[in-house]
DNA sequence: TTGTAAGCGTTATCAT
DNA sequence: ATGATAACGCTTACAA
């Protein structure tokens, strides 16, 4: 059905040599080159980049490796990352392992046993062995948002550290003192990060951290919710709430419109990522935006370089700052 | 660095057919077993997918090509659709066209070059040509979400003339008459058929139509903003707006909380798609949801059952109901 | 510039 | 049950 290059061989006369030469960019004498060109056209020949990948041993793919696909902060970072790949040649095959590390695994091996040049990955955190395993095997490994303690890879993040204390420092500034926090996984550096940075503007400000006030969910909006519901019915509710991602600030907005408080008289609230969430939401949602292009970008940059090898030795670390946007979703509580 | 078949062969004194037979499940001694399962544990043996797709001339992976990766409606599909397909042995490689029916026809070839065995699209509805070509190289195709005029090939969609219909018959229920709606390009049949049972309705009830009232936008949230917007500036503006899918309906409420216009006090508002969002939103907001569930699961498995020939012939065209949810964003505009 | 032939890692056929 | 060998479609020396 479809037409190969001994195909276009054996309808124009040439070698198969000639024909691959030709298709690879090589000099032909012209009028070969039309007799070629013509016989493609004629057979509908498309590279069978199967059969060159085998050859060659390169694929010129990359793989990528996302928590969910639901998730708007990985999907926006992979819309972004595969544009700039595909620009360079390469093509990304994208998996989804549902937060779930043993499907992390299997996906890792799925994708070494795809070919895949390279891995980019927003890791679970709890496949640190199998990374470890893909970069034995020479293959290269970015990893985006997260970085793991015991691999030495190459890493793409923002500071999360200073973006979180930024945040809460600007609810202190606001006269806040029961600030909550709803924290990721505790093995997600990101999630970790912060924490830290919340605990250490408490520590720069002398106030007293509550542990009621720091929960620890997984990413998705029903934890925002459930945890959100947890900290409205302590006996002293926090003032503030920082959300520490896009879900979980769904999860903790859907709460709070169920029991009817108003953000900001009743609440305050600082949330994460997606700037159009701050347009949809009333009032306008104050929250911490990452700058996905020079994230997309760098995780690009990096596995690219290390692919031509004009990138060796030591791992980087990419670090960008993350912006706080204020709007109008936090006041002074003593504005009550 | 990676074990071959030939490695194994070679560290086990067996010979190449005998490790191939083992890999794909066929049976060997005992002893021998012993010996293939322990050298491929010691040589971190993995087939490589790609000489075995060279050989098989299937590569058991489907492409799967969306108008966007930020589109909530296609990611929540193909997440859904690359669980089912894992779950049979296959794997999804997932493109975005960013909306532009050039690319999308540069991922089709891409596609081809990679030798899917099928291919799940949403299609832009300008490629008809060459989705066609795809066809006759006897490649499978699916579309999901909308249906191509000219191609032959099996689709999976839900009922947008009706679901368009009760939704603007429960506005209309509402004691509404200028009711807007705000419609996707018309070269998607999705978007035709929603305005389609907008305008049936308006005969059932022999309402006037007014093109004003109509507007059609791509399927970007910038897109419903500024037509909502528009909606609005007219002499004598809609009381309620029908938006047409997901970023649209984000589109006109970043609008009409621009210009402080309360739901449905103001202006009642029907959305499209994502539960979630009405929860975040206040006052919940009143939306169609569709069966994503079911429309993956049409999806992968009319695709499967190509690809296995336990279906054949003629094109399937595989419809769902849409469900619309009523919430609190709809008010008759009488109560004013 | 063009042709020839080997080989990439598998599977599949055919003997054994 | 196992082994030898050809073949998948391509690239790449090397020879012509």
């Amino acid at each position: 059905m479809a037409g190969t290059i001994k195909d276009i061989a054996k309808h124009t006369g040439l070698s198969l040599g000639t024909i691959s030469k030709f298709i690879n960019g090589g000099r032909v004498r012209e009028a070969n080159r039309d007799k070629i060109e013509r016989a493609i056209k004629e057979l509908d020949f498309h590279v069978n980049e199967i059969a060159r990948g085998l050859k060659t041993s390169k694929s010129k793919t990359i793989g990528i490796i996302i928590p969910s696909m639901e998730n708007f902060f990985c999907t926006s970072l992979i819309s972004r990352v595969e544009k700039h790949l595909s620009k360079h040649g390469y093509s990304g095959i994208i998996c989804d392992y549902q937060e779930d590390p043993q499907m992390e695994k299997e996906k890792l091996v799925f994708l070494i046993n795809k070919m895949v040049d390279g891995i980019i990955i927003v890791p679970s955190g709890d496949t640190q062995k199998e990374i470890q395993q893909v970069l034995d095997r020479g293959i290269p490994v970015v990893t985006v948002d997260r970085i793991l303690p015991d691999i030495a890879c190459d890493s793409v993040v923002v500071d999360n550290f200073k973006i979180s204390g930024e945040a809460v420092e600007y609810f202190v500034g606001q006269d806040h003192r029961r600030i909550a926090i709803i924290c990721g996984p505790r093995n997600i550096s990101t999630a970790e990060e912060r924490l830290n940075g919340y605990l250490a503007v408490h520590e720069k400000f002398r106030l007293t951290v509550d542990p009621d006030l720091i929960q620890f969910g997984d990413y998705y909006m029903q934890s925002g919710y459930e945890l959100c519901r947890r900290l409205l019915d302590l006996p002293e509710p926090p003032t503030a709430i920082f959300a520490t991602n896009y879900d979980i600030t769904l999860g903790v907005i859907s709460a709070l419109n169920e029991r009817n408080i108003r953000i900001p008289e009743q609440l305050s609230l600082i949330g994460f990522d997606n700037l159009n969430l701050s347009k949809v939401i009333k009032p306008a949602l104050s929250l911490v935006v990452q700058p996905m292009d020079q994230l997309a970008d760098a995780t690009t940059k990096l596995m690219l370089e290390r692919l031509e090898g004009t990138l060796q030795g030591i791992p980087q670390l990419v670090k960008f700052e993350a912006e706080l946007v204020i709007k109008d979703s936090v006041i002074s509580p003593l504005h009550k």
